[in-house]
DNA sequence: CATGAATGAGGATTCATTCAT
DNA sequence: TATGAATGAATCCTCATTCAT
């Protein structure tokens, strides 16, 4: 068997799993995990009832794998976004305008995330916090105690910064991927985290 | 039937409601809407299982009852707090302490909340916008524009400021519902939103 | 309320058991416990699909009440039988007599006895061997150590004999329960047990 | 092609068809008809999933195949060993050693011919029955007959000896292919059934 | 013949809801 | 009003079997 065969066999393999993933994203940000049903995931996908199992042996495996997946396209897109600014301040903003972005281009992976965030499953919390771990150490380093360093940023609590940035960031995330709520500005917000609300 | 009956029974009634709804916001907190289970919480309430049926007619409707409870109670207790105080910076320490240390306070129902903001459920969502947006207008009014008149803050775009200063409000609550986040100290929250994060 | 309700509905409730269990017996002896299905066997005791799992909270839990309960009837029926006779040998016809009896007036429970004690299912085997732990203990005491103490039986190794009893019973059981397979005679099988086959 | 490729591949075929028939032999015992996996069967052979349709129209089929094999073999091996002895006596002891011997060499096996005779399944039981017949005639013929024939035993009626001792006999197997049952010692065994348990 | 991805019927279990008492 | 047994639709998951490669 000529091994472009194999390679072949892997491509298909991997575009079923993809679409299988795509679908369930769907899926889960519409109706929460417990809501979900993975019937309809399958068959969303293109296949019968059952050969979502040929993928992810479970319901919860292949949450996990979604949750995964989405945070990590998230992490990149954000991270790569940020470190092409070169001043902290900067970093700032890039960061928050990837994030909006990332929302508002993929509403249902942002809904996903504050689901699994917030809700009620401690596996799709623990997944998610994760995800974020890495968004909040580099908001810390590369962002608040860089600023700090450069003395362009007062010494305020480095971790208490990057919290509150990460709110924002993830509240703004939540208001772009509904409908209902405010869109923010990153640039504005950004302003607003600089500069403060009071009068100097 | 004589009427201080009447109001013995109604009495009756209020505190079997009371007793359901206390059940419920536990469940619903520890398991999500979907997993919630309503023979449990009849049961949990000290009833037997249909009985909860007699007060709510189903379990769309109790979740609803029990979201639109905790989020008057949490909206009279931060708005009340926030009234105190004088200056519109101090409202808005004031808002951020009330607001975490009803988190803290009642982990449950912060949870609640942050499940029906940000689960799938678009009813429940709903009710959940609703109670914020009389937290959202109160920021608006009562900090943000009133600030601005007094000429002690910037002219920022009210909305935007009023969201960002929401989204830190909320993602504090979650986090100090949750043992994994880290505390938010509402001093150093408002300082941060006062004065920024930039030299000056 | 009355009590005698209160008798009443617990005997009802009873009732009902009563109902699933038979239908369990027919289905798990024709089925074999993997291939039987619960749903079916709720419907012919007459209730609904998921009527049964408010009297036996699993199909695992359901085969283990209907194991013991068929190992008990048989094991109190076949001693009581056997007690009745004043002397070992007469015990011993009495007791293959009572069992082959209960083969042939319950098929249906001695093949439920037979796959429990013959199949793969480690809990259901546990559970059968449990129940003839008490007929061993009977047969080795009160048939064979007693006939030995009276000076009636040879001094035989009181195990080995009870084994070899005990398997002529099984397998008569299943033999009396099973169409096609021979019918033994317990007053010839005792006589064979007691003066065996050679002359002499 | 040449006549002694042919050859070769009929060798091929019958050692996969070796392999998966002892593959299935274990996941049977083990696991009982239903809940044994045919594809779990087919990798434990060194094959793929699909690769013992090639072999085996179906599940049932390979189960029939399975016990027809082992029976074979049990009575092959049995028949053997009792055929050596000269007297009818010491057939009886050889024919039980053989039997117990065979249990404990191949538990498995032993184990999935108790599951086929006193399992649910029907064809099952047909094949086993068929397979014991053998052992029975032989019992019948060449012990209880022959002794009687040589006025070495009494004249019972040699069916029911026969029955008797076969029970005993099977009863041996599944005690000697279960570690918790009492393991026969087919000497003392084959002295009870000729001796009996009554004092002389 | 071998492969293994795809199929889809089947079955245990859950639980919101009803209703007779 | 309170009770709790009964209902049955819904859903996750298994696995025998097929078939294109």
């Amino acid at each position: 068997m000529p091994r472009y065969r194999k390679a072949d066999r892997e491509q298909r393999l991997a575009q079923a799993r993809r679409k299988l993933l795509d679908a369930a994203i769907a899926e889960f940000a519409a109706q929460g995990y417990a809501q979900a049903n993975i019937n309809h995931i399958s068959r969303a996908a293109g296949f019968a009832q059952g050969t979502i199992y040929n993928y992810f042996p479970s319901k919860r495996a292949l949450f996990a794998a979604v949750v995964g997946d989405i945070a990590a396209r998230q992490r990149d897109l954000v991270l790569q976004a940020a470190a092409i600014a070169s001043s902290p301040a900067a970093r700032l903003e890039r960061f928050l305008a990837a994030g909006f972005a990332f929302a508002q281009g993929f509403p249902t992976a942002a809904q996903l995330i504050a689901h699994a965030l917030y809700g009620a499953d401690p596996e799709a919390r623990a997944l998610a916090e994760h995800a974020c771990e890495a968004l909040f150490t580099y908001v810390e380093r590369e962002i608040v105690l860089a600023g700090q360093r450069e003395k362009a940023f007062r010494p305020i609590d480095p971790r208490l910064a990057a919290a509150a940035i990460l709110a924002i960031y993830l509240g703004g995330c939540a208001a772009h991927s509904s409908a209902a709520m405010l869109r923010l500005n990153p640039r504005a917000v950004a302003a607003l985290l600089l500069e403060g609300m009071r009068e100097q």
